[in-house]
DNA sequence: GATGAATGAGCATTCATTCAT
DNA sequence: CATGAATGAATGCTCATTCAT
């Protein structure tokens, strides 16, 4: 039997105009963004009947999560993954690189992404949700380091968060709306990396003057332990 | 004589009506976002007709530009103002919290601002602007500590740019998102400014270990220096 | 079989309420002339959704467009067919009439036609192209007739203009906007019509008395030349 | 005294407000045309306040209608004075070209007028009212001619509607409309005038071949007298 | 007499969604 | 499964007209 994709021509047929549709989703959105898309024009491009939108697809807010889905997660999936023996510096560099890649990918895509998740509810949980498993990875990173003693005590949590929103949001600004303006993003790219990992990598391991306390972690749950501190 | 508003009775009703419509419109927007907002949904808060609004107003887009000119940037005109003298550490922690009041003061509004900026180049021009008023005036300061030879060399607007990106893009997610999930935002404030005040001020004045080269400072036209120093 | 209309059910109907618009934006044209008919009116009158309408026409204009070409295109060309072999006042008598006929059938429209062409420019065009048409015809009726020697020589064209626009607008403005006012419009056709026939005739064929000398065909580029014979 | 205007000073103001507004109106009708023009855009061309405009016209028709008076019925009212004495051909050309001056001098209100009267009833009845008086004029001149035997038995009334429309009709479509494309209205003015001096003169002085009648004139409450006759 | 702010009816147009074929 | 005609709610915008100042 020759059956590459599961059941039977119906079932195939159905696949294959589905997944039309999603492509053709992917691109509008990606050139149109996500308000500014209307079923019309998915359906246009996939060259299907209006009405088989709807076949496959709640409404464009479903369709715009399953293409999220489909290929933003797999762009961050195929992107970040750690490589265990290289020191500190080149693992910040390979972390904060393939963000670069991934936004670099699907340009429109993320800012339709951002876009979306400021108008619907369920891209923003779907959106979110993959910030956190990221953060949430680095956040456990850091705790190794903290616990290993190579980086001095903190909030491993917070930290994640901060830095990883340093990298989400330099890297959207920067590759999505071209800030700063003047920076050709094309030759820059490389630079703007190095100033982020230097950044990051300071942040980090970079050794306090004596006089200056270090922030200690604190819990969540015990506000003012850093006020204090100060 | 109780004469605030200049002019006579009829401007001072224009002015008055202008405001009425202008305060709708930031309530609306903050409660509804920028899509969702329509001209009625203004008008009928303002308690004005709804050719009133064209009186005042282009568009929407047009509202929405006057009510950012009038609300946002006065928040964070109000909330940056440089104190010098303080230590860096007092500076960070002052830069970055006023940060934090401008966007609590209009929770919603700043979402609005993101979401319009996607939508309207109008819009996204006006919150770039002043992104780089902000980026600049950091810039400037970051450069200040470098020839001063407080800081190693580094290249102050992407730094600027990567600093001023954790702090916003934290902010906001923390602030307008709510992230992350767990933390309270009311209580932990704190906590979350004393972590980023911590990361911010170890990335400038951290001290790396000596086998480390530092990033040197790079021309914008010269790619691939940063790289090669890695 | 008796499947007049091609195409299967669905194709069918759909020509069927496209028919439905056009037949109710020719009624609510007729009835109300062009700039005083709305969209909802000629959905009202079809008994079709609002929406509807934008799916067979791309606005007002362009419903308007297909009504002249399917209504007023269709009358004149019914009624102009050159009927060879009858005599000079035959042919000017049935020319005469068939315009009379055209803009019987349709009074309302024709003056919404004027209406249109005062504020479109594609009506305009439309319009004029058919006068174009007609002046055409006509003018190389006059041609063959001076060739032949039949009529003085004069300049085809422009005569041709001329005298279609006194046959247009004689019947424009007796038919539609019933002047003069005392003719009863139904009762007098023959009679109108017997007056113009002569007018035409004598212009045409009539002989000038001696001492008078004719106005040669010029070319339109040599202005002055009938001054000069005045 | 000085009172070259009469009343007091106030009077004179609020005359010169109401001509002020009269000659806006008239160059913003010239230029938009009738339906094209708001009151919005006649005050601002006054430099007068919106509601200045209710106090000299009840609206938009009313004004077009003072401006009509004042300004179309002017230009004809000097154009046609009759020069008796010359000979027919001479009278015939000087009312041609009388018709051609007054369309020369305010092209975009003569469109404007026509537009007008196919949407308003007061706009038609006064530009109605016009022709009549201008057609029973000729009308009179014809009967004349008729009695002295110059002109072939003929209705006058008739025949002066049917050759003013064809010097109406020409009029309008050369200069206001440009028809024929071709040719350049500037510098074929003399010649088309001369074309329908010919035709003018040949369809009430041309002799016709014998065999054939002429139509006699005949009551218009007499009908089919025309018929009988073909 | 003049102003101009305010009104609100009126209209065109888009588009997500349904459903009979 | 696929189609695409039909729906009608929603909304932006204009503009004639009024009236308090």
């Amino acid at each position: 039997m020759t059956e590459e994709s599961p059941g039977n021509l119906r079932q195939r047929q159905a696949a294959a105009t589905r997944q039309q549709l999603l492509d053709a989703a992917c691109q509008v959105f990606e050139e149109k963004g996500y308000q500014a898309t209307s079923v019309g024009a998915i359906t246009d491009r996939a060259a299907t009947a209006h009405g088989t939108f709807y076949l496959y697809f709640k409404n464009k807010e479903d369709a715009f999560c399953q293409v999220m889905e489909s290929v933003i997660i797999g762009d961050l999936a195929n992107a970040i993954h750690a490589t265990p023996g290289s020191d500190a510096r080149a693992r910040i560099e390979q972390t904060i690189r393939s963000f670069f890649v991934a936004y670099s990918l699907h340009t429109g895509l993320w800012r339709a992404v951002l876009e979306g998740a400021l108008q619907s509810a369920r891209v923003q949980e779907i959106w979110l949700e993959l910030r956190r498993m990221i953060i949430h990875r680095l956040a456990e990173a850091l705790e190794n380091e903290c616990a290993e003693g190579n980086v001095r005590p903190i909030d491993p949590l917070m930290s994640a968060h901060a830095l990883a929103s340093m990298n989400e949001w330099f890297a959207f600004t920067h590759l999505v709306l071209g800030e700063p303006p003047g920076a050709d993003i094309d030759t820059n790219n490389d630079h703007a990396v190095g100033v982020l990992v230097d950044l990051w990598y300071h942040a980090l391991y970079g050794a306090v003057p004596a006089e200056l306390a270090p922030v200690p972690p604190s819990e969540p749950t015990a506000p003012g332990a850093s006020t204090a501190a100060n």
